[in-house]
DNA sequence: TAAAAACCGTGATATAGATCACATTCATTT
DNA sequence: AAATGAATGTGATCTATATCACGGTTTTTA
């Protein structure tokens, strides 16, 4: 069961195996059926999430009533809202199985044990949230410089796996455009080549 | 010179006295004149900074020649590219001084040994990232949920002293919009008002 | 202190993408 | 198997913002 996340976690740092042991009674195991939702914005996210199976989508809806997807999670990728997580607030996030998922949960009292008693897990959530900024440092740039159909090229080439398990308009939210922009631009593709 | 640093520092994780001045030798000061460069791209980013005095903007340049500012960092802020600074690789980055600057560098080397030789760096270094990612994470759902003047209107409120330190193009540029529509937002709030 | 940059405002026009509306296909549930 | 809801495609129109162009002001530099 958690084969895999100690595969993941052995990627970025090295843990011994009593470390890792000692991690393991630390998270929750959990199935999450598609369409199930683990955190619905005005909670408190309580639980920060490693992906084993599955998919999820974390957004947010504003006041016009569109979503806006702030991240995919497949297996191996980590979820959650992180600033009610660390501060307790209402979330504004929901996160919601976009497949039947098998997640393992760690509450914020864990996780603060998790970093003081085994510090190689600092470093390793350090080095994770940090690639992270730098992916979304780049999102972020991209939509300033570049149009919906280079976003929507460039997500099928990084992320062909997301493309395909995941509906149409959800990958539009992601990319910061409508449903139908993205369905002209695809057919705009498939015409032209 | 270093007090500042100092108190930054503990505002955040508390560091004895010896692992400071530890740390101080790690860092080498620098002064940067306004419109000078600390790091130009296609350069590998060789020191992350943290601005004891004055202001950097961190910005690229896409191919039909627009600025996109990622950055401004005011004293007591941290700038650099964090992928080329950690990878080596060419930055695709440019940061300018637009005061007169007072810097702390330091090159990966020292980093690594300071994050190994004080685990608390490591902790605060692990905060310091979190913070930016939530707040980017913020201003990418921004971009997607709200108008040019509502992005602004929240920039003249929670940084006051951005807006009154840099010229509006710059404003402009890390809003996502050309000078000329944030010239005429300006203006119409004015006569509104 | 003169010249050169940098900066800002504003009109006229163009355009990427949004909105609205409706039809069709596909998946899920009962 | 029917029925309900989810997902996609596509036309017509609208709108926020970009682009282009020019003039005036302020700041920097020589």
């Amino acid at each position: 069961m958690f084969d895999f996340l100690q595969k993941k976690v052995n990627e970025t740092i090295s843990i011994s195996k009593e470390e890792f042991e000692y991690a393991q009674t630390l998270f929750l195991p959990k199935k999450l059926r598609k369409r199930r939702f683990l955190l619905e914005e005005g909670e408190a996210c309580i639980y920060t999430t490693f992906v084993e199976k599955g998919l999820l989508r974390s957004y947010t809806i504003d006041e016009k009533g569109n979503e806006h997807i702030l991240q995919f999670a497949l297996e191996g990728w980590w979820s959650g809202d992180l600033y009610s997580f660390l501060t307790g607030e209402a979330s504004e996030y929901n996160i919601e199985a976009l497949e039947d998922s098998e997640l393992l949960l760690i509450t914020k009292e864990s996780w603060d044990q998790l970093l003081n008693e085994v510090p190689a897990f600092e470093r390793y959530f350090r080095i994770l949230i940090q690639n992270n900024l730098i992916a979304t440092q780049r999102r972020l740039m991209g939509t300033f410089s570049t149009s919906a159909e280079e976003r929507y090229q460039k997500l099928l080439k990084e992320f062909p796996d997301i493309i395909q398990r995941v509906p149409l308009h959800m990958i539009a939210s992601y990319l910061g455009v409508t449903r139908e922009t993205l369905s002209r631009i695809r057919s705009q593709l498939n015409s032209g080549s």
